[in-house]
DNA sequence: CGGGACTCCTGCCAGC
DNA sequence: TGCTGGCAGGAGTCCC
């Protein structure tokens, strides 16, 4: 499931692909992932240049240059739980480990195929179809319905202690379901949720306006920022669906210190306490209720 | 408007 | 061995 240090993984490694090169061909092998493609996408995209790749959030936004015909577009690009890319450059050396996890007929859901000038192969296979892709006017990026009122980057200079307390103030959800939120901070999920609530020593289950002291969104904004940059070096964690566009993985997963570690001692020196399982809002939330308060 | 429940989809795995 | 049911979860929608 990828969140913000997957999706940053994917879009640094999707970028010298990308950038600076065309379309030469787009292939759409079916009228939608999760939501319906846009209108004639594969055509809109051919020819089209790569300025840029950006990440906001847990989306890859590739930038389109104007053309005489159409201004300056946002290609959005969310890969849901299971979205992939993989590439395959010209020389016809495919990208190893493509059905790595053993997965027959994996080209199933090979949904959407970018052919690049110069030859690279870009697929985006997503067997779930949670993911889905977007055109949008670059003069309408952020007010679009993806973007707009999403939080702050939480690994950008807007993000600190004071900005997430004023985010949290007056919020009645636990701090668990607020940070899953994505207008509170931008880029987590489950698992790096409980991992950044373990690492300031707070529990999932506290109402998150009582996280809005200095002490506490102090804290809570450092383990966020600590264990994404983290994780990003580690080439994100690999769970299930995800993996990078070489079929490589990533190793973040073993580090967890509370996620998916339920009945295990916890790894806080000295703390004694077990990791324990719980369920907040239909998901699953691992935390130490001895060390985490 | 905030918050929670429900929904989409498929693969995998535990349990019978 | 083969089937079934539960689970995984990002984010949109709906309802209170």
């Amino acid at each position: 499931m990828p969140e913000l240090p997957e999706v940053e993984t994917v879009r640094r490694s999707l970028a010298p692909a990308l950038e600076g090169r065309r379309f030469a061909h787009v292939t759409q092998r079916r009228p939608d992932l999760r939501f319906p493609l846009p209108e004639r996408f594969a055509a809109r995209l051919k020819g089209r240049r790569v300025s840029r790749l950006e990440r906001r959030a847990k989306y890859i936004l590739v930038h389109l240059d104007a053309t005489p015909k159409a201004a300056e577009e946002v290609l959005i690009m969310h890969l849901g739980m299971s979205g992939r890319f993989t590439i395959h450059e010209a020389n016809g050396a495919s990208a190893p480990g493509r059905f790595h996890r053993g997965m027959p007929g994996a080209e199933r859901h090979d949904h959407i195929v970018f052919d690049m000038e110069g030859g690279t192969r870009i697929v985006y296979a997503d067997h779930r179809r949670f993911g889905f892709m977007d055109l949008v006017p670059e003069a309408a990026l952020t007010a679009c319905t993806h973007l707009a009122g999403i939080g702050p980057e939480p690994l950008g200079n807007e993000f600190s202690g004071p900005v997430l307390a004023e985010r949290l103030a007056g919020r009645r959800a636990p701090i668990k379901a607020a940070l899953l939120d994505q207008r509170t901070v931008a880029g987590l999920g489950n698992i790096y949720v409980c991992e950044a609530l373990f690492r300031a020593g707070l529990s999932p289950r506290r109402i998150a306006a009582t996280v809005a002291t200095p002490l506490r969104s102090t804290r809570l904004a450092a383990a966020i920022r600590d264990v994404l940059e983290e994780a990003i070096v580690a080439g994100g964690s690999t769970l299930r669906d995800y993996a990078h566009t070489d079929g490589e993985l990533g190793y973040f997963q073993h580090s967890f210190a509370v996620y998916g570690r339920e009945a295990e001692a916890c790894s806080k020196p000295r703390c004694g306490g077990t990791v324990a399982r719980i369920v907040q809002s239909g998901r699953s939330t691992f935390f130490c209720s001895s060390c985490q308060r």
